[in-house]
DNA sequence: GATAGAAATCGTAACGTTTCAATAAACTGC
DNA sequence: GCAGTTTATTGAAACGTTACGATTTCTATC
């Protein structure tokens, strides 16, 4: 294999230029030891003269650090996930990381095989919104590596996630629903294996015990979490007697197949059926009519993620965490995609 | 400082597990030398045993390769760079390198700075989309460093850049409108510093010329790429006599606050006033109503700019590259904001 | 001016790989 | 059976840092 040329500079030429040893020259740039001002200056200006930056490469092979974690997403271009990502990365930036951007498809195999990579790599930690049949969990307990989970967590993990309530948010959604005077209510309620949809389901359970209503089988659509199958459930839910007279979407895409199937029928928002959706983003309040929606805190649950694995990532063998789980509040943004029912 | 535990095994352990040199794991992980079958055997089951990754970060620092590529756009946020970078993820991953993901938040020092970090974590490469002011080519041009500009592309740059034919995409928008019969046409040009802008801009010119259309300074705005300059811009023109009757904007903020103020004043699209934008994505088939918009191919951009970065990246001394520019071609997408002139 | 203690500086051994020159082993052909 | 070749295998020297213990240089005190 060809070597590459590499950096033109190494800590040895500054050190000679600036006369002194590589060990003062790395003390200037760790601050771990004190340097008398006037070599320290020398040392600078040697820096600077030849462009030197110290190789983080060999620092993270001496030190055992690289400041670098892995953030891996079912799908960058949901829209949902860029806004977590750009959280993660602002707070990285800010702490002296750098983010290894991974994408698993929603598909497991491909998940696993960027946790091996990343581990390879020797990355300090991990951020990840895992995809069904995810064999994370496992993997990276076994290897006691630090991972934060975001998003969609398993069940089984006795530390570090960050999520929106999502039980509480669908109960939000559903009894802004029933407070509108709905009772016929339908859900498309995405992929069960998934922890946000799961959650959200019990929380629209629970909003219609509450209120005695009943939540008919047929009612109760899920499966996939794609545009296509919220168009599919939609067509479905159409062809029912008596129809419902609201439908409840557990996500961004379900919710825009869905409007597509409306919008063919030419069934009159929310005249004839009332819609809300989860995910929130800008083009929701230009949409006709406007688009109920419930909105997760995206950034932050990008930024308190990233917070939740440096706690992890520094702390102390047998020290506990100041907080294991982070749950996020969402918010209900109500427009007129749901309206009084009858 | 405290050196963090490592990982558990090193090649020396899968070594002496096997009774063999750790020359002999390397030739066995690299095949670089052959093995007999016996004992590479005996490496691969220690191997497995021991649940042992090759440390890529000591890797790294022996060959001069880190296998991972810079990616750095101006807001992951904006829905046009997420498929860029899963192109580039997807194409980078077949070809075994990683993506570390940053975001200038377009801010030329916030670029420079990710620019340094990168470079002192030695990517292999870097892609860049860069913002107004960007300091990025003479920095990166200095020290030799593997690059291609993406989407957004410094006139100065002599080789390594990928992006749309905007000219011949804002002549394609624009000659819709003038086959439509549109006269008086205007233009939200975005800011100009940026080359997809001066260049659509410039096709746009190109088109009204042909067809001897004058363009009115009043019905040319440029300087922002947010929702708001959109809104204002938007604002501006409905104030004019004549006012126009066909507006083409530069990218998809712009057209969203441009949509903002025409709802906000009832302005009805395209009776009143047809309207295409830049930069196509799902939801602008399903406002209402439909948006005519130009696609650009992202997905693509983002794969073959990739593609293009490794040419560079493997390049001998001298060589020369098969393409030095990409260009790629984009799909004017009609739907119903534009319709006949009045 | 000598001396103790503190402060600054340095040499060197790692970190976990790859690679090259050197050795050992196994084949050739005669 | 032996020189000559090929083929496997290995030891040791890097790659560019950090950090430890050892050493030198200061400063203050008597």
């Amino acid at each position: 294999m060809a070597i590459k040329p590499r950096a033109k500079y190494t800590m040895r030429d500054v050190a000679r230029l600036a006369g002194v040893s590589t060990s003062t020259v790395s003390a200037v740039i760790n601050g771990s030891v004190p340097v008398s001002s006037a070599r320290a200056e020398k040392v600078r200006a040697a820096m600077a003269a030849l462009d030197y930056h110290p190789d983080e490469v060999a620092r993270s092979l001496k030190t055992g650090r690289t400041n670098v974690v892995g953030v891996i997403v079912p799908d960058i271009t949901n829209a949902f996930y860029p806004e977590v990502v750009r959280g993660v990365e602002e707070a990285a930036g800010k702490a002296g990381y750098s983010v290894l951007l991974c994408d698993s498809s929603e598909d497991a195999r491909t998940e696993e095989k960027h946790l091996n990579t990343l581990f390879a790599r020797r990355v300090d930690g991990v951020l990840l919104a895992c995809c069904a049949h995810s064999t994370a969990y496992d993997t990276m307990v076994r290897r006691r590596f630090p991972m934060v989970f975001v998003d969609r967590v398993p069940a089984a993990a006795p530390e570090g996630t960050i999520a929106t309530d999502n039980v509480g948010s669908g109960a939000m959604a559903a009894r802004h629903l029933i407070a509108l005077g709905h009772e016929r209510i339908a859900m498309l309620a995405g992929n069960l294996e998934l922890s946000p949809h799961r959650d959200r389901l019990e929380g629209f359970r629970k909003a219609m015990q509450e209120a005695n209503l009943p939540i008919r089988d047929e009612y109760l659509i899920s499966g996939g979490v794609q545009v296509q199958d919220g168009d599919d459930a939609g067509v479905q839910l159409l062809a029912l007697h008596p129809r419902p007279t609201a439908i409840m979407v557990s996500n961004n895409q379900l919710f825009l197949g869905l409007l597509q199937a409306l919008e063919r029928r030419q069934v009159r928002i929310p005249e004839e059926v009332s819609v809300v959706g989860f995910d929130d983003h800008v083009w929701n309040a230009h949409f006709h009519p406007s688009l109920t929606a419930v909105a997760q805190a995206t950034f932050e649950m990008g930024r308190r993620g990233f917070e939740l694995l440096q706690h992890i990532m520094g702390r102390k063998p047998g020290e506990e965490l100041p907080e294991k789980h982070v749950r996020l509040e969402a918010e209900l943004r109500v427009r007129n995609s749901t309206g009084r029912a009858g």
